[in-house]
DNA sequence: ATTAGAAGTGATAATGGTTATCATTCCCCA
DNA sequence: TGGGGAATGATAACCATTATCACTTCTAAT
């Protein structure tokens, strides 16, 4: 990322002032509530090139990609497949495992994505999820 | 699934002979070579129908849907960013792992994705990877 | 065997998230 | 201070996948 435009920011902004894990129109539509309408395309720009610069995260779902932000430690995720609620975790000795696996192959990691999928606790106790 | 019909079954030999993760495309491609031609709808619906049945198994990876054979014991996939490579490796520690995580949050799993991403040995080691 | 209804097929249109294009605007710095 | 690289925004294009629909095939009850 060369610049960090008006744009970029607002898009920085918005996830960092929150915990939520956003998908492209999700932000678009958001800014345009607060008045700080962007044009889609540049959204998907943004959002590549303030991830690419680490200072947003991503987890690419099924459908679609969701950012969220990086100032957080390392954490994987669970969704809910009723509600569609993402829940994060932290298992340190999975890290640990994962780099045993990849060198017993010769593999040079530079990511990884880890994804529970379930039923969160408030579907499965058959409270309703988000409502 | 309701019926195992010769489209499905034609799907299923192909994928069951080979230890290759197919996209749909390739499938289709690949039994049109062999003089079993199917339609490209014909191939999704199959393989969403195998895939319930547990007769066949998916990667979701960020562009396309991969499918492979169910009848090898549970794996993780390592994914070479370089030549596309697709590397499979077992953990059964990080499965326990997964569900310590899952109970301390109230999460009733139905299934999870393990995706690591880097360079496979032949990229890393500059000898090119898939020709 | 006959047949009604459920299931599957295949061609094709539609969907939806994302990327490419392109004219225009912005901004850094020589 | 002006040239050029970078960014923007509207919109077209992309592409994997799903929906539609007319037609065929299978199954089960009569």
């Amino acid at each position: 990322m060369r610049r960090l435009t008006v744009q970029r920011q607002a898009i920085l902004d918005l996830i960092n002032t929150s915990n939520r894990h956003w998908d492209a129109e999700e932000i678009s539509r958001a800014l345009g509530d607060r008045g700080e309408s962007i044009g889609i395309a540049t959204v998907y720009r943004g959002l590549a090139a303030l991830e690419d610069a680490s200072l947003i995260a991503s987890i690419q779902l099924a459908d679609k990609k969701r950012y969220e932000r990086a100032d957080k430690s390392h954490h994987d995720h669970m969704v809910c497949v009723e509600c569609g609620a993402i829940e994060e975790f932290t298992q340190n000795r999975i890290e640990a495992l994962q780099e045993d696996a990849a060198r017993e192959k010769g593999f040079v990691i530079t990511g990884h994505q880890l994804v529970i999928f379930g039923h969160c606790i408030r579907c499965a106790s058959g409270s309703g999820g988000k409502q």
